[in-house]
DNA sequence: CGTGATCTTGAGGGAATTCAATGTCGGTGG
DNA sequence: CCACCGACATTGAATTCCCTCAAGATCACG
């Protein structure tokens, strides 16, 4: 159980300092609509993109930094739904309103849209609304693999993580974790010792190795694949 | 660790006995294009009705009986995605092929549509193609909402289930259960065991009463919605 | 160099699993 | 009709894995 100390951000209701609304050229135009249409607005570390419960005005896509959505439970857990970075759309969990709260884990740059421009560009243009329909299919997958994770043992969920970092954002084998302990520990249902611990162990076993807890190396991914499995 | 014993259902690549393909009336047709260009395929108890990896050709709309869709890990666990009962649509995990299996758990009647027919209709009207995504959204929450159960302690996961069984197929407070308590323990990411020692501790408590193991009557639904905060 | 936040490590406990045995139900054939 | 059978479900005992609680260690930053 640990404090929610996100600072809300300036809303941008008032008018975004760089507005680059740009007219949507017909044409090929499905595949980067928010970037076309998007407002870029800057949200500093740990600042509320959104809040759970909003209504759902807006569909974001990361420019810059990482994003996390999470849902903080009755009993006061906090369930990390997603990291999201550089190229990530996120903010279409439902129609009216959003089920998550998505907040900045480092400073970021994101391009917002708004839903019903999108809609009406949608109406017009198949191609718009075939391709959002296509993130929202691919999202669901996301959701359907984190639901798998979360029946797997600790060491599996953690390895599994790894793996789809590396995946995401490592460069030559090395990941740079932008996110707490604790964010991962929320992402993975687990506690943070419990991560901590587990890491601990796979660098015990060879297969990672950690310099100062945010910088992790994948030494063997054969052998993370295996413990993986 | 359970055996995975469902019968192939006789493929309909041949022609379905009772096809009823009715050309899509235009107008306000979004609805239910499934019932109006559906096939209507009775399942027997335990058949396939796919399987995961297979081309995601078909949508499916459930006429009546119960369905599972399911993925066996590669530990020989299985994870229940869903129950899907009457007038619930399934099998759009993916654009390009299923990532769950899907078996009929009583016999079934199931409204078939070839995925294909179901783009060119939407492609020509946006209210369909605004439908399905609609669809897509829902089934996106549906599953969120599946994953934040996963890490609920083992009462409020049995608990969340029978709350929304209820809401589902309860007449007069009252749930017929339609699945074993093998199916519900895979659902839940728990042991048939803990499942049901679960129940029997709640009919202690006075919370419910089972009779025959399938039919279960919720004696005192605000008692079970505490359980369940 | 001190301070707070973050992370690691250890010991103990608890919830759910595993293993094993028993109980119940619905169907089938004697 | 009832006895038996297999599938399904319940119950108990022991174990395991992860959590909780608690104490240090390390890191970032003024």
């Amino acid at each position: 159980m640990h404090m929610h100390t996100a600072i809300r951000a300036a809303s941008f209701t008032q008018p975004p300092t760089q507005a680059k609304n740009l007219p949507l050229s017909n044409g090929r135009a499905s595949a980067d609509v928010i970037d076309l249409m998007g407002t870029v607005i800057p949200f500093a570390r740990n600042t509320e993109v959104y809040g759970e419960n909003e209504p759902a005005e807006y569909l974001y896509k990361v420019i810059s930094g990482t994003v996390r959505t999470y849902k903080v439970l009755v009993d006061g857990r906090r369930q990390i739904g997603a990291f999201h970075v550089c190229g990530d759309v996120f903010g279409f969990e439902t129609d009216a309103e959003h089920t998550f709260s998505a907040e900045a884990i480092t400073d970021c740059k994101i391009a917002v849209i708004k839903r019903s421009a999108l809609m009406a560009v949608a109406a017009r243009d198949n191609e718009v609304a075939r391709h959002m329909w296509a993130l929202t299919a691919r999202e669901l997958q996301r959701v359907q693999a984190h639901m798998l994770l979360l029946i797997q043992s600790a060491q599996e969920r953690v390895v599994t993580f790894l793996l789809e970092m590396a995946e995401r954002v490592s460069v030559r084998g090395t990941v740079e974790l932008t996110m707490t302990r604790q964010d991962i520990a929320d992402y993975l249902g687990l506690t943070i010792e419990t991560v901590s611990r587990t890491l601990t162990h796979l660098e015990k076993t060879a297969a990672i190795e950690v310099s100062g807890s945010r910088r992790i190396v994948l030494r063997n991914q054969s052998a993370l694949n295996r413990l993986n499995a």
